[in-house]
DNA sequence: TTCATTTCTTGCCATAGGTCAAGTTGAAGG
DNA sequence: CCTTCAACTTGACCTATGGCAAGAAATGAA
């Protein structure tokens, strides 16, 4: 039998009210340990999801190709965050970006049906299921009034302070285009401080 | 007795798979038909909403202000849409949103404690959730990326084509902070056409 | 109808950030 | 220890959009 996932590591990520210690414990067993290769991709455009993934340890990023054939940063995954697709592993539609592994990775591997038996069956785990929707649509919203309402040095900031790990592991021109600009601009606000 | 909710109009706003027409009978039970005044906040900054709505007709948006005090709008809701601040409602905490009416309205409120109960009684309805709200986080995922890779134009001629009513109803500076630009820039790309 | 208040347009100039191109620096494989 | 390729920096110049302010047009209240 597999080493059974971290109790601990795991009721850190589904913490929320209605989910108790024993429910940890029945969802662990849907959880296996994978380690990840870094340049791996755990999710390529054009293809439907089976499963997500939380990482214990290293970085993602999922990115898309603008009509330019240019490659746009969509989102950063760090330590202790959910590694989804959300639109094509609930919907089962197609993908429309990439996820890449940008240093070597540990994470859990979640199946969709074993989760999607769980999430009908235990009330908690919905719950805690739609609050971690919820933060994410906020963090979306929140990163779209960001990119109207404060400059790139404060964006590039704002990233530095809430997830250093992003600044320290991805190279530049990943960042940038996270950031919506180019590397060149970021390069002179890096020297600027 | 109220006169009950138009049931096509509810099946077209929870289309789904796994929703029947059974269901939507059951569902339609929770929506109470209300007149909204133009002007009118249905939520305010600081509050915790017990409702959310659909649109039957009308326009309305959301909006925030930044540090200068200056007004942003974050969404427009538009015929069939759900009126709805996601991460306030379902956490159970003060909106940092506030979403105005901005013509009259005629939507179908819903209470938070009805929609639970039918919610974690449901399957069907759970699933229409789920897909719901993964189609929101793709739209606002899509949004920022938009803000990244198109020029003021192109975004301004997406919102002509996708929601026409946006730009006929609402006034252009509220338009404007929702693109990202001045009301100057957008009126000046109005005028270049 | 008139007055007041928004809404929208437009001109002038400023600036953040883009584009392109030429280096440096640095890290990984043979 | 080289070689190579990616990562990063920097310079010169360009452009979309902002800031401000004045005026025109539309809307609404009395």
């Amino acid at each position: 039998m597999q080493p059974s996932a971290d109790i601990s590591f795991l009721a850190q990520v589904y913490h929320h009210p209605l989910v108790s210690r024993n429910d940890i414990v029945k969802l662990s067993v849907i959880h296996t340990r994978e380690f990840i290769k870094k340049g791996t991709f755990v999710l390529e455009k054009g293809s439907v999801p089976q499963e997500y993934y939380i990482l214990e340890s290293g970085l993602l990023r999922s990115f898309v190709h603008d009509y330019n054939g240019k490659d746009i940063t969509v989102n950063f995954f760090t330590e202790g965050e959910l590694i989804i697709e959300v639109a094509s592993l609930f919907q089962r539609i197609p993908s429309s970006e990439n996820i890449e592994a940008l240093t070597d990775c540990i994470v859990y591997k979640v199946d969709f049906e074993e989760f999607q038996q769980l999430f009908h069956e235990m009330k908690g785990f919905r719950e805690w299921g739609r609050a971690w929707m919820s933060r994410s649509l906020f963090d979306f919203k929140q990163r779209s009034t960001s990119m109207i309402v404060d400059s790139a040095k404060e964006r590039y900031e704002h990233l530095m302070k809430h997830r250093p790990s992003v600044s320290q592991k991805a190279p530049l021109k990943h960042i940038a285009s996270y950031l919506g600009i180019t590397d060149s601009s970021l390069s002179r606000i890096r020297k600027a401080k």
